[in-house]
DNA sequence: TTTT
DNA sequence: TTTT
């Protein structure tokens, strides 16, 4: 079986980071993909695609990935289920990336951000190793 | 801006051809797409991931195309989104196809669908003309 | 069967146009992918992938494209041989594309090249009809 | 930089799998991946991709993939060269895969080869150590 | 809820 | 023969 998507397209957002229970790190953020073709019907010309990263390249993407820029992921679609808070299953698809490229140079020279993971902000994380790709 | 995904599966149910109210024809089914490992806690092992086909190839993978056969299908990931009846706003991801490979033989020799257009079910069509890739 | 690539990378050069004898446009260049690691042994850090499109795209890409743009392809590899003067097979491999996307905008605001076919060099063109993908 | 490449097809032959002098096993094997479209000029209808596959991997595929088996690659296009015997510069396209997909199951039950290393036919081997993706 |  |  086969599962594999390629993207380029710019983070409509910094990238999110969060750490399950036991520690382990997930990056997510929204990749605005730009459609070859102007719809004639005045409809949206982009399609905006969940991405989560894990480990280590999820603090890589938390520390130099920026709203705005240009970047190539790699991975697999995803689609995970959970009961919202009216007891109805509400479906999620994200494309789980192994791998992400930075297309756009640091164009404004910025710091990495280097996010404190103590400094998480406590919301609960939708995210549970049970998730872990490998 | 690149979009394109790669997916070999098995469908879980016989495609649903539809048309359009200007007469295009929508195919969709899901393709189940294993993963490669074994989660450890249990959960699911395989995505179910939607897929829909416009115009010719859809009538063909209608014709063709059955539950449990082996699957490959090209495309792109499109996420649209339309207000369910309790005025809240639903997301839906698809994978809509531009290229089909049926990977399994005809085994038991079935016969083509041929499904006619004028037995369409009456269901309301999701997909309206505005959502055509080209 | 599939067979797709995607690839984003640098032109080493312009694209080239020319037109095989029955008058199709074929382009061809060379696309520079670094890869993401550095090798240890001092060895090169890019692979350089012949591209081949053909027909309006061969047009638009010699218009528009240019060395060292950052360029999205996605195609399928194609492996041809030939006789060489020694007699001799020799096998080329290239992506031929479907789809180029132009990754970088036009920074000194170049003009389009508008090639002129009847400018061709002369040179034998080593594409016949033969080779075209539909 | 992006590099991508799935290819569904089947088998030339068995897997041939080697050792680096350091000891790294390396496997190689073609791919006939069948185009959609029927050529008119009676031109061949498959093109016969080079897939080469390291490591742990390497040895999966060696005891378990078999001439004619159905098979999907997902790797990176890899152009090396290498000087012949009469001094002149040869390059070779593969596929360096990272994801191997058996898609067809062990229809005659047989046997995984479990090739000896020691076995090794003396021939002189084409990779080297420098050659490792990672 | 969205990017250039 | 190679790109930033």
């Amino acid at each position: 079986m086969i599962n594999r998507s390629v993207l380029v397209g710019r983070l409509t957002k910094d990238p999110e980071l969060k750490y399950t229970p036991s520690g382990v790190a997930v990056a997510q953020f929204t990749l605005a993909v730009d459609r070859p073709y102007t719809s004639q019907s005045g409809e949206r010309e982009a399609d905006f695609i969940p991405v989560v990263v894990w480990r280590q390249l999820a603090e890589t993407c938390a520390n130099y990935l920026r709203k705005g820029r240009l970047t190539g992921v790699e991975g697999r679609i995803q689609v995970r289920s959970y009961e919202n808070n009216e007891g109805k299953r509400v479906y999620v698809t994200e494309v789980i990336a192994d791998n992400v490229r930075f297309l756009e140079g640091n164009r404004n020279n910025e710091q990495p951000k280097n996010q404190d993971p103590f400094q998480d902000d406590g919301k609960p994380i939708d995210y549970s190793d049970a998730n872990l790709p490998f």
